[in-house]
DNA sequence: CCATAAAGAGAAACCGGTTTCACATCTCAA
DNA sequence: TTGAGATGTGAAACCGGTTTCTCTTTATGG
């Protein structure tokens, strides 16, 4: 009753092991046809599916790779996961979900998991810190994709995604310079992670490059989360000068911040414009319609995979070139933005705003 | 560089493999403390892990179990995935990834795909039809856990999670009549699902305990997406007698619903009340807050875990007790409700209502 | 008619672990 | 002193496949 073995239909076609194999495997020279009938005939009626499992221990392919993220509830990820998977199972791999709940340890545990069984390469979706796990992989020449990582000392096994936040926010930055907006709000996500960095810095430089100084844009750290939105905005509000436009770290911040404005009675985008950053299925949906900076998250999730691919294509087990690849952001604009209230129009972007 | 054998490490700490093996498992019996000790140092050296593949090709487990949902994208999944994984954990399992995409035939191939990896069990989180699926499963001798499906020809290798609606649809119910409701809407899911009809019967069945005929029942289908519920909603318009409430099949569903609502400048709960099931994020944050009967998501994930786990524990290859179990639903009273528009009270509820 | 190559299939080793069984040594009581 | 039992370890078989090598049979051509 339990499953066939490849042994049992080697008997019951009345071959050898090889011989069933050759089928299975599909390399028919020197097979003659009616033998090979003998065995399929044998594994049909024996419902014979040959064990993944022991094949993996020649081959050294499990055909399975891993994928770590933070936080399934995390609306980033859907789609991320989705183009890992359609790429995935173009070649028939499977994959461990490892979802590390923003606990580094629990994220080393689940690297040990994947080393263990032998994945053929993980995929670093996560972005908290990994340089623990990035280590105990490339000792075990595990292939890795990052994503928006800077990663050191990079090994010949590790390929990396970057996001090119700086293309969709300069459109951000130059949409509100645009409709006349001076002074700027960041909500930030949590200062260790280094993709709050980037978001950070690629919105000062955006305004930087476009003659606003730094001591315009007050920053108030989120968590990538609605209610540090919420606290956000109340910070912000609190402080002297109120900015007219701000800029979220990502949609959950900047939905915080929608509802904290509601709630406070000022009027988006009336008094104050707001971008959110990631489109979230949300954005299109909150009241007002998010204008945000948009990521391709399927496009991350199948380029990641793809990469983990080329990774394990390379010939030999040295030196491999690993590959940088960023992708790109762009801008939609909604309903949160609007004019600026009580302030001039900077000349320069004035004839595209409109209002 | 590749990854040490057992054999390796048993040469550099001068033993022979069985006496590794016998350290790795922990079974110390019969061991003396110096050989123990050169074993775990050249285990150390060598940086070793042992092998999970080779491991499982004689111990025919292989830790390892498939989850199949039908959409990651729907918010139904973070919590009940989130709950699998921390059960799952427990015992260092690791979980694939099988996301079917509502399409059979995918579900299909990954259900292939599972069996072949030898996986020790898999939970079928779909709403999607799964015979063809669970026959595969049970005739290679796979446990299987499915949610919220009637199960037929179960055998003893298949445990089964009910969803009790009736409870919580019971409470809307009976809620939305002590508001002075008596002509009701159901936005149902699509027919081919079972769990379309558990809901919509639930809801009939709740009112008609109450007294209230069918026939005030007006029925259509959305697709448990919010456009679904857009549609719906303005199909119900269309019709004669208006409704002065409506029951979702889901979440999304009755925020379709609301939007629709809005943009026809129907208030809600003012001109009609709306009643969701889910209890998603979304529903706390939408406008106006949703009423809704919430499932225990985490709950089901981790009860389903637990009872393959229970499935892998029963000792015997043969029959073997296999459960039902149902969970609770509960109804959770945000602002989307509230009294009937032009409508007496019925007197048995209108004391609960206090308005 | 025979030498030789090609075709077809089996035996055995191997992948990296676990487990059984046998063997060697040590202890201690008789 | 000796033998029984306890203690400690290794050899070998096994899990279910793949792959190499060898062997037999058949076809081919001189």
């Amino acid at each position: 009753m339990g499953r066939a073995t490849i042994g049992e239909v080697a008997r019951k076609a009345g071959v050898s092991k090889a011989t069933v194999s050759r089928v299975l495997s599909g390399n028919y020279t020197y097979l003659r046809q009616e033998t090979r009938r003998r065995v399929e005939t044998a594994i049909e009626e024996l419902a014979y599916r040959p064990s993944s499992v022991a094949r993996s221990l020649t081959s050294k392919r499990t055909q399975t790779a891993g994928v770590m993220i933070a936080d399934i509830g995390n609306p980033f990820y859907p789609d991320v996961l989705r183009g890992i998977e359609d790429i995935a199972l173009t070649r028939r791999y499977n994959l461990f979900l490892c979802n590390t709940n923003y606990d580094m340890g629990r994220g080393m545990d689940y690297v040990h998991s994947l080393v263990d069984k032998r994945v053929d390469g993980v995929l670093i979706m996560t972005s908290g810190f990994a340089q623990e796990w990035l280590e105990e992989l490339e000792t075990n020449n595990v292939p890795v994709v990052i994503l928006d990582w800077e990663v050191q000392a990079r090994s010949g096994n590790v390929s990396a995604i970057g996001v090119d936040f700086r293309r969709g926010i300069q459109a951000a930055v130059e949409h509100l310079l645009a409709l006349g907006h001076r002074r700027f709000a960041h909500v930030s996500g949590p200062a260790h992670l280094p993709t709050s960095g980037y978001r950070a810095d690629a919105f000062r430089q955006s305004l930087a490059g476009c003659g606003i100084s730094t001591d315009q844009i007050l920053t108030v750290e989120g968590n990538l989360q609605q209610d540090g939105g919420r606290r956000a905005l109340v910070q912000i509000l609190a402080a002297g000068e109120r900015p007219t436009a701000l800029f979220a770290a990502n949609d959950l911040t900047a939905y915080g911040v929608l509802q904290e404005a509601r709630s406070q009675g000022i009027s988006v985008p009336g008094d104050l414009s707001v971008v959110g950053l990631d489109d979230i299925w949300l954005a299109a949906q909150s009241e007002p319609a998010l204008t945000t900076v948009a990521l391709p998250r399927y496009e991350i999730g199948a380029l990641a995979m793809r990469l983990l691919f080329d990774l394990l294509d390379k010939p030999g087990d040295h030196y491999i070139e690993s590959v940088y690849t960023r992708v790109r952001t762009s801008l939609i604009v909604r309903q949160s933005t609007g004019p600026a209230p009580q302030t001039e129009p900077i000349p320069a972007f004035a004839k595209a705003a409109g209002g």
